[in-house]
Parts: C-alpha cells; structure tokens; sequence
DNA sequence: ACAATATATGACTAAACAATCATATAGTCA
DNA sequence: TGACTATATGATTGTTTAGTCATATATTGT
C-alpha cells in the first residue's frame, strides 16, 4: 500500500459521524469501551466495532487492564485534522444556509 | 445537517485515493476536467464524479469558460489536512512494515 | 469451577460507493 | 445549421459500509 491509498485509509477512518464522536470522547485521554459507547449512545457491538476500524487504520492505541480494553488517540494530529475539517463544515454551512434561503 | 455531520462529509470527500490525486493536481491552481483526467488516469465521466463529490461537499471552485469547467481548492486547509494524514501515514507505514518483517 | 462483566466477532440487511458504458447537454466555430 | 469538443449523468455492477442481534472469548472475583 503507498503513501496515498494508506493516507486515504487514515482519513477514511476518522470521516465517519459517530467516529468523530468518539474521537472527540477520546480528546481528553483514554476510555474503555464500557465508557464509550454510553456516552454516544451507540450498540456495545456498533461501538466496538469503530474502534477496531480506527485501531486497524492506526490513528489509536490500545491498552489492555483486566477485564478493560482503553483506546487512546495515537497521534495529535487526528484533533487537528477534525479541527480543520470543523473549519471549513462551518464556512460551508453559512454558504448553504444561504443557499436554501434563496 | 449539524457540524458534525458536516465535518464527516468534508473529511470523506477528501478520503479516496482518487480524490486525494486530484486534490494534489488541484495544489497548483484550477484545471479543467480534460487536463485532470488523463493527468490520473481515469475515465473522463469517473473523473467527472468525483469532481461533483468534492463540489457538492464544498472543498472545490467550479468557474466555467467556454467548453471548459475549471476547478479550483477553495480551502487551502483541505492541503493542511492531506500533509498532516500523510504524516501519519508515514509513521504507521514504518511500524507496518516492522509488523511484516517480523 | 461458576457467575458476572467487558469486549470482539459471525451472520445478516439496507444503504452507499467506485467504476464503466452509453448517452445527454451545452458551448464553439466553420 | 451542423460537426466538434467538454462535461455531466442515467443505468448498471460489484464492493464496501454501518448497524443490529446473537454469541463467543477472555478476565475477574467468589
């Protein structure tokens, strides 16, 4: 896999609503599955699932105590990608708030 | 459609190897689809979709001249974004391949 | 060994996606 | 007007994805 299919890969696994929800959860430090998929609402199964999406595409850490799995953010620059892309969403709403008001 | 949703959309429309070829066509100024399409490769109507993907997600300019339909980045962010997952990238292509070597 | 808890995964469904081929639309120029 | 060029889009196909339910695996404490 080149730089680009594997860049593309890494973006894919945070462009995904209830992704972003989780890494926003996660932007505070580590949280077992048990925490996580309360807080967004989400099946056990659905959230797991992210995770591994997430963990196989390498932008989160994993570690294991007891019975617990803690997921982390891997690399900083996952927040400021979400960050960026949370800029340019917000340009774009007001344009298309305009748009629908035409 | 909230932020959220907004930003996966942004973010997904960035997320594709394609895409990701046209978006670093793109870095150096506007071109047209005739100029874009066989610079990466594909069909000129595959080309064409995923020009209308990134257009309706909002990361593109369309400006008409002629015959001719220039595309242009409208967020320069969009290219921060690809550096900083090509940099992830390159970290966890080091820590594959070391997986592999094992 | 057993019950309880935390997480992962197989099987499935409906929806979204990428790519292709053929064709439609629209602008240009002779 | 008619030929030509550039772009977009309908129809189709095979693949991927998100989500759900049920169940398997693994760890802990009694």
């Amino acid at each position: 896999m080149n730089t680009l299919e594997y860049s593309a890969e890494v973006l894919k696994a945070i462009s995904q609503p209830t992704r972003l929800r989780i890494i926003e959860l996660l932007r505070d430090g580590e949280h077992c599955v048990c925490e996580i998929f309360p807080a967004i609402g989400h099946e056990q199964s659905n959230t797991s699932r992210h995770l591994q999406t997430m963990l196989k595409s390498g932008i989160l850490n994993q570690r294991k105590d007891g019975l617990k799995i803690y997921y982390s953010l891997r690399h900083p620059e996952v927040l400021e990608i979400v960050r960026l892309a949370g800029l340019i969403a917000a340009h774009e709403a007001t344009g298309r708030a305009a748009l629908f008001a035409k």
